[in-house]
DNA sequence: TCTCTAGAGTTGATACGTCAACTCTTCCCT
DNA sequence: AGGGAAGAGTTGACGTATCAACTCTAGAGA
């Protein structure tokens, strides 16, 4: 059990300041992804990963597992692209149902034009402005959080 | 402009990995707030932000300005907090308008309760994991992303 | 006084994300 | 074969976030 004690202003001001810069960063590139290219970050990622994939084309499980999402977020994500004309959902298996789920034409150029540009948009926002150090602090303490809140499951009960 | 290559694999991998990193912090932790206290965290900041305010009540441009959102979403959740009980809209000067947003006994007593017990988890998700240099290559990047994303509105310039 | 405009705040539409509940299929056990 | 659990995927409800459009008030200027 941790202690309780209200954080001190420079902890607090430590916390506010990374919250904070998370969130204009992300915000900004989204803003400018949508602003460029008319898709969201949550469709880049799909498109990405779809177009990535062999035959350019997943099962939602293995959606799932790429994008580390829950697989009601990936089914609605679908559903909205799939109105948007970006994918499509097929038959796959003998069962008849739509577990195939594939990149349309205009999904696959929607995909191609963005991933250039929205490279660029990460380099100039985030890894540009990293220093070497900053770069390392930011990995460790990335590779320690995910560990520490998304122990590899399988089964650590703690 | 920006040159336009696609990520090298480290690249893309750092990118991703402060993405998730991200996304699981702030998801534990508002998960926790939630199971915890039954509030979350955008209700959180709001009861935070008002119960330090001199006779915990505010402004909705102030709120704003506090809490670096925009209105809109400033508006959207004091609506939602509003029926939940937390915060009440009364009218503030001559004109009848209901500007001013107080923090009721009930709010009052969610935010004692949770300031407590979020104070504990940031310390135990966030900050005792951080390392001292990991602390400050934090705070530096992050000052630089806020400065280079959103430069210091307000013509004060200096 | 009348109008114009700037600012404060609200609202509706829409997208995103989570939880819980549901359907459908498969496959194991008897 | 019949029953039931497990897995895949969907759906509905709800909270959250943004944008654009709207209302209302106050104040400046004719």
């Amino acid at each position: 059990m941790a202690e309780t004690r209200t954080l001190e202003p420079e902890e607090w001001e430590l916390w506010d300041l990374w919250m904070r810069a998370q969130r204009v960063l992300t915000q900004e590139l989204d803003r400018v992804l949508r602003r460029d290219f008319g898709i969201s970050k949550a469709e880049f990622s799909v498109l990405v990963t779809l177009s990535r994939a062999p035959g350019r084309e997943m099962r939602v499980s293995e959606l799932c597992e790429s994008l580390a999402w829950e697989k009601s977020r990936v089914s609605h994500q679908l559903t909205r692209m799939e109105n948007r004309g970006f994918v499509e959902r097929t038959q796959c298996g003998a069962g008849g149902r739509r577990t195939r789920i594939g990149l349309t034409a205009t999904g696959h150029r929607a995909a191609q034009s963005a991933i250039l540009g929205h490279a660029g948009n990460i380099r100039r926002y985030f890894l540009d402005s990293l220093t070497p150090e900053q770069a390392a602090a930011i990995r460790a303490w990335s590779e320690q959080m995910i560990d520490q809140v998304e122990p590899p499951h399988g089964g650590s009960d703690g």
